[in-house]
DNA sequence: GTAATAGTTGACTAAACTACTAGGTTAAGT
DNA sequence: ACTTAACCTAGTAGTTTAGTCAACTATTAC
């Protein structure tokens, strides 16, 4: 099992969507800002969210991703496995060869986690993250700041044309 | 979240020893050899597990290791944490200050993922493990294979002897 | 048509980690 | 003394992570 950064990453990533793209395609320039992510990263990562089709790509100016779905039909476990991420702890990948030709002592043990962990991901959407109360705060004050980042940049801007 | 084979060596060297330490202490080498393990790569792991205090090192011949407590008493969590392997799944190692100077957009869920795993493995014991059949079948398979490397590996030291 | 915007793709990389090897020293039994 | 087996330390090939850089393509606005 292996739950890193790139999977938080693309949950991050999924639910500022979920959060944002009810309106209007969001780029990933925006993204990135409110949520501190490399932006090329992100491209790599939505690449994947992408032919996973999880997501929807719309080029040229007004463009970005929006989801492919509802947010109420995509869950948290479609998101880490789209990445790549490995949600299984066993060695052999479940075909009891992990000792060779056998099993290994403890090839249950972790063939049981593994369905444990994917069935808690599978039952949570991003509708589910997106009604908690905690999960709201946290989204309007990362709106707040990604504004001001935004006027002191566009100040930035203007400074620039003046000179 | 990282569950690697490092955790998985540990846990099945464990329920090695709590098959088969019963009576007296048992080797790295005969762990190594029924588990297919490297043996140094074990003794880094068990220099772990002695100082979490869950195994106790006899030196010298007849040496070897044996439990510190009941099977009963030994979780898999307690297992892998002393090995070092990371349960926890946020950035942020449960500070909440995975952006910047406040939690992130999924902080949360992180979290509850990482406290359902550790209450999951807090459950499960390595006498849990041993009473399933699975494990005592394997278990068994294990011993005579092994035993049929140590009368070939005695057949060779015999012939080398000879000649 | 020509910028500007924004997605798409691929090659590359520093740092970290994993799993393992090599080569010791120390303590205990015979 | 000699063997056994725990105990300790340093190094290392290979992989993964998280990221950068640089180009290219499709779409829209002017």
């Amino acid at each position: 099992m292996r739950l890193t950064s790139k999977g938080r990453y693309a949950v991050t990533a999924m639910l500022d969507l979920a959060f944002h793209s009810q309106l209007k395609p969001v780029t990933l320039i925006d993204i990135a800002a409110r949520q501190t992510i490399s932006l090329s990263y992100l491209e790599q990562l939505f690449a994947r969210l992408r032919r996973a089709n999880l997501v929807k790509g719309v080029r040229g100016p007004g463009g970005g991703y929006s989801l492919c779905d509802d947010a109420h039909n995509i869950s948290i476990a479609e998101i880490v496995a789209a990445v790549g991420e490995r949600i299984d702890s066993t060695k052999c990948g479940g075909e009891a060869n992990c000792q060779k030709t056998h099993e290994c002592l403890t090839h249950d043990l972790w063939m049981d986690l593994g369905e444990h962990v994917k069935s808690y991901l599978e039952k949570i959407t991003l509708a589910d993250l997106l009604a908690k109360n905690r999960v709201q705060e946290v989204a309007e004050r990362q709106d707040q700041h990604a504004q001001q980042t935004i006027e002191i940049h566009n100040h930035a801007d203007l400074m620039h044309t003046l000179q």
